[in-house]
DNA sequence: GCTCCTCCTAATGTCGACATTCGGACAAGT
DNA sequence: ACTTGTCCGAATGTCGACATTAGGAGGAGC
């Protein structure tokens, strides 16, 4: 059995509130006011705070002292910080997920990479696709048993998404079927021995995403002049 | 001119309970009382807890659901968590920093250096080497410019010290004059444009200190029987 | 003697009231 | 016209009181 979880109306507080960031209700750049909050969830401003507290540490918001706390904006700068840094610890990730993985994990991420495949071929949103990205990702820190990695993990998490809605957002997006490829490569790699290249693959395969959210993001050229 | 800051009591509070703790006015395994705490520090106890929150995020304390927060006690096991994930974010951070830092901070990291090695020649205390050790670190992140990767850096640092404290406490430590080495060879790296051989270096200074440290840490075979 | 149940205590979880701070609007001075 | 000073509203920062919970002490039942 797996031991239940009591969490205070905070951790509550905060998935709410992350939640509607992510499904856009607050906007990058959106005021999020203690009060207001308190009054919409029906709890105390102490609550409040704490979860506007544990999403700072995620990154999805930022506060200044007595100025309120505001949602961050996805700028090419920040979604470069966020990816550099993911890049890196996936390499550890990887690392260790290949060695202490049980066959049961892996054939768990066989599975999910069958239902990425399965979602391409019917067309699926992006927005599905990117849960079942965020999935597979999930399992191979959970592979990895390192407690303080997958902490780090759960606080770049929701910066991750965030970048890759408001990319879907801005109608470029388009998961391509190379995602599928790719993580079904990651998958054999994890399998076998090849410790180094696994490393390699797995930075690059959080490199390559990168690379192609900052272009998204970065403002097209405006036509328009005042 | 540099902005001042300005922050909460929350933030002071959680400085003096982090200085408490490392100059071990804390054991490791001692509860941390918020009622306590707010009466010594003469602040309310929505500050108190505020700042627990951000030592438990800095991995210095643990809490659970209504049985209070305690000091983590530094297992062998804990060790090897901050310190792989540590190896693994100085990877980046070195990289970064060959890549940014001007040649003011380059002098700059050449004047920890020195100052270390004097450390060494008259033979100071261990305390004080390990300042120079994390001042050093320090300011390889801030060259590194990256915002996310420095808050990352400021998380582990706290336990990084807690790490090396408890191992000096227990008398083995022993700082040896290679670490002076260590360090300059890493600054002839961040000053070259072998950005292969740096990566792997400063994994390497890291992963090493980590060695050394999970030996220490393991309690010596038990003599004594019931 | 062992188990289970009930209470009790000491701590944390939660809340609303009050204090403090920020930034803008507006007016006065130069 | 520009700067400077003051006021004001709205938000956060801070605090103590009350509600809830965990864990142990103690007794009843077997």
């Amino acid at each position: 059995m797996k031991k239940v979880e009591r969490r205070g109306l905070a951790g509550d507080a905060a998935d709410r509130i992350r939640d509607a960031i992510l499904d856009g209700t607050f906007l990058p750049g959106a005021a999020l006011r203690e009060v207001e909050l308190a009054a919409t969830l029906g709890i105390g401003r102490g609550a409040v705070r704490e979860a506007l507290a544990s999403l700072e540490h995620e990154g999805l918001v930022q506060s200044e002292w007595h100025r309120g706390t505001r949602v961050t904006d996805v700028t090419p700068e920040v979604a470069e910080e966020v990816y550099t840094l993911r890049a890196t610890i996936e390499r550890l990730a990887s690392t260790l997920a290949a060695q202490r993985a049980t066959p049961a994990e892996l054939a768990e991420l066989d599975d999910v990479v069958d239902r990425m495949a399965a979602a391409v071929e019917s067309g699926a949103d992006a927005v599905d696709l990117l849960a079942l990205d965020i999935e597979f990702h999930d399992r191979v820190y959970r592979a990895a048993r390192h407690r303080r990695l997958s902490e780090a993990w759960l606080a770049l998490r929701s910066s991750v998404r965030l970048c890759q809605l408001t990319r879907i957002r801005l109608g470029r997006a388009g998961y391509r079927g190379l995602v599928v490829d790719e993580h079904r490569e990651l998958v054999e790699l994890l399998r076998g021995t090849a410790s180094k290249r696994l490393a390699r693959v797995a930075e690059e395969h959080v490199l390559g995403a990168m690379t192609a959210l900052t272009k998204d993001l970065t403002p097209e050229p405006e036509v328009q002049q005042s």
